[in-house]
DNA sequence: GTGGTCTAGACCACA
DNA sequence: GTGGTCTAGACCACC
């Protein structure tokens, strides 16, 4: 269970814990229940401000991919939800679509990005289901 | 030439206007060669801050999807630059990788991504090539 | 007598044991100078540091629902007490008046709201009195 | 446009903030559309820190409260959303059971609950409705 | 030990 | 000017 944080992105580093942690539960690399490492472990094993990993950590709850037990530590939800957002889909589809016209500007073709589709596809669903 | 400009959205007003006329040039709706509204014109009609409309066509210029003739106009360029920039590419599969990724928690399987990219595809290249 | 204790509310594990008590006496589930069970036991059952069940069996005596007789155990007091606070009934005013806002926001009516203090109402006071 | 923060209550400062918003929105003291004070201007006319009322205006924007516009401000949202999350329902319930049981523990009988649940609808809709 | 809140002060992107 | 992010360091409630 390894974090890469780069913090030159301009991606906010919340938003990169984020991202990985919820990377790491579809892919299976995090089995529900099993428990996240402290704000304060993690804050010091990544190098970054505990108030940080704590937003995160929030963040995390808010979507209902994380539960966070007073006293105890935060654990993966038992149960991810899959709730059918129509505003979430459509961001979705609109960054979907800003990705292909930027593939576009930069050669890469259609057959590329399905090839790319079922890659990360394969990762998240391929190996359990 | 319709420009849709909502302030409310996240994404940085000019970068709605870039992500726009990139469109507009991929979709063949503005030609090469076409000229643009100067800066004035377009920030009064989408009602923004004309600082705003002319750090977007910077950025276009940058790009190299427009060009600037001093004292004449802003002009869509004549070939548009397919170049293949490794650091732009690991970007977009990047993007593309967490977009998959958001499907999954937003309940959007690989066959709904797979026929937008067909979608978006098609409206940039079908009806020409 | 059951409880049921939920670690993942944000509500802390003591406050819950509270408030599941003085919900019982005012249903008349406990009975006045019935015995409850030994911080040991009821700890071990519901599966929960002993220190917290003592917190709450403190607080439980503090606000006189329940009393301690060393060395026989602790029970449910003769009479309750129905002291009119004005703090307190001032703090239940403005949790009251959150809860309507509250509702307000969640699309729920001064209707249902009304059926529902009657309901819970009724379980208090309408099977005895 | 009146602020009353207590740091001496127990309920988090940002939380007053938030609770304060949508009561007067709900009041229609604050209309769509109307621009709320900046957060540097609201932290310094309250004496708190300014990400205390950052982290308030963000919740009220995750609950579409209010809208934010980058370097613009902070504005009450057009059209106040009523969602019916059976989630947030169960909750309200489950706050509105709590009052009622403390209530009557307070001495605090039915009719003067109904009569308080009036006065608040009263406050939010019986002004404009 | 755990997470939650708050302060003070800094820097940045955006309009 | 606006809000967003991050750091450093403090205090608190809960378990």
């Amino acid at each position: 269970m390894y974090f890469h944080i780069d913090p030159k992105k301009n991606v906010p580093l919340y938003e990169q814990i984020i991202q990985q942690v919820k990377e790491m539960v579809a892919k299976g690399i995090l089995q529900p229940g099993e428990k996240l490492p402290s704000v304060r472990e993690l804050s010091s094993r990544i190098v970054i401000n505990p108030n940080t990993v704590s937003k995160a950590y929030q963040e995390l709850e808010r979507q209902e991919v994380i539960v966070t037990i007073r006293g105890r530590g935060t654990f993966i939800n038992e149960d991810v939800i899959q709730a059918k957002d129509p505003k979430k889909t459509e961001a979705i589809r609109q960054t979907l679509k800003q990705t292909v016209i930027d593939s576009h500007y930069a050669g890469i073709d259609k057959k590329t990005i399905m090839e790319w589709v079922e890659e990360f596809d394969r990762e998240l669903r391929g190996d359990r289901e």
